[in-house]
DNA sequence: AAATGCGACAACCGCATTATC
DNA sequence: CGATAATGCGGTTGTCGCATT
């Protein structure tokens, strides 16, 4: 026995709003607001469409004051390191960019950003749809295998699988990547995201969905209830590490006065010091712009070529792209079991534990 | 010129949460 | 306090238009 429709499928419309539809309902929202019920809204205005429909329509394009498309790139550096932080919480991150919807953000993340900083291409939609019997594609490994919804993850129905979501994978991609840039430029080793306990200073607070949530994701909900606390950046030197970090949304050790309560303090304990380290702060800034790694002549435009990356059991050296994908794919089946409590160890003794990315990447 | 591939965006779907009775 | 309805949210899908073959 499912959950009972919303709606008269039989006789709601669907598909694109005619101009005539959006007057209708814009109309009337002006006039009359959304009289708090938007189940009864279209059959008040005539319309053939679902409350659920209209109540999109009106927040993601009929209100007023929205932006389309043209993201800035103060918009983009607080993206990206929201998302890194608090991972795909879209209407928290929309709630940090006035004008801009969850809907807008969320497709512009997928279609543009994400590739901007994993440098891999999404595998084609079509292909997913006709290559059933084919390797399975990196949102199907990440979602667990069948079933999709990808908000789940940790075991799957046979209890002996673990894998995390995409948008978990993705961010640990991410953050390999700029170790991986580090690496490349230094000699220090590529490390594993290694997340540490909850402490006071970066304490975790359960939210819905049952996912954990950052201290600093807390902020940005508060602020969506006081939006008048602390909405206005510093402007520090141009160039400055306090000018990167501000540009990119994280908070730094210069920029903790009241002005700075927008930022978002990084839970991982390999973002040193409760916010992104200096060195990632630069990668990040560089890796989105390119601009001091381009003109260093290191890379010839675009994504620069991935390091070699070492698993965190000490096995397989891999790159972090379809090679990660591919380890993951094994590492997940075949290492990885759950113990009581439902976090994910490896077989055989090896200390690495999952359960550091569920606490931080997992969520 | 037609077919195909692909990116971008709008909209839908289903689940979780919250509000109301 | 439980049941139900309404709302919010995030993932997924449908569709359009442009680029390439």
């Amino acid at each position: 026995m499912g959950r009972a429709p919303c709606c008269d499928k039989a006789t709601v419309k669907k598909g694109p709003w005619s101009p005539e539809e959006d007057a209708k309902l814009k109309a009337y929202i002006d006039e009359n607001g959304t009289g708090g019920n938007w189940i009864a809204l279209p059959q008040k205005i005539g319309l053939k469409r679902c409350g659920k429909s209209c109540r999109l329509r009106w927040l993601n394009y009929l209100r007023p004051n929205i932006k389309h498309g043209d993201f800035t790139e103060e918009e983009e550096h607080i993206i990206c390191s929201l998302y890194i932080s608090i991972g795909s919480r879209w209407s928290i991150i929309a709630a940090q960019l006035p004008g801009r919807t969850d809907n807008d953000i969320k497709n512009y993340w997928n279609t543009k950003l994400k590739k901007k900083l994993l440098g891999k291409r999404a595998p084609s939609r079509r292909l997913q749809r006709t290559n059933q019997d084919g390797p399975m594609p990196y949102s199907y490994l990440a979602a667990g295998g069948a079933g999709g919804g990808g908000s789940s993850s940790g075991v799957n129905a046979n209890g002996t699988t673990a894998a995390l979501s995409s948008s978990a994978l993705e961010r640990i991609q991410l953050h390999m990547r700029l170790q991986g840039l580090y690496s490349a430029f230094g000699n220090a080793p590529p490390q594993w995201p290694k997340l540490e306990p909850p402490t006071d200073a970066v304490a975790m607070t359960t939210v819905g969905h049952g996912h954990s949530l950052a201290a600093g994701a807390v902020v940005q909900a508060e602020q969506q209830i006081n939006p008048s606390a602390g909405a206005s950046y510093d402007t520090p030197a141009p160039g400055s590490f306090e000018e990167r970090s501000s540009k990119l949304g994280f908070g730094s050790p210069a920029g903790e006065s009241a002005g700075m309560a927008s930022t978002v303090e990084m839970s991982s304990g390999s973002m040193v010091g409760g916010s992104f380290g200096y060195g990632h702060v630069d990668e990040l800034y560089d890796f989105l712009y390119n601009k001091q790694l381009a003109a260093a002549g290191a890379f010839q435009g675009g994504v620069p070529p991935l390091p070699e990356l070492q698993c965190p059991d000490g096995g397989a050296v891999v790159g972090a792209d379809e090679k990660f994908s591919t380890w993951m794919a094994s590492t997940s089946c075949d290492h990885y079991v759950p113990t009581t409590g439902g976090q994910l160890q490896l077989q055989g003794g090896n200390s690495m534990s999952l359960q550091d990315f569920v606490l931080g990447y997992d969520q």
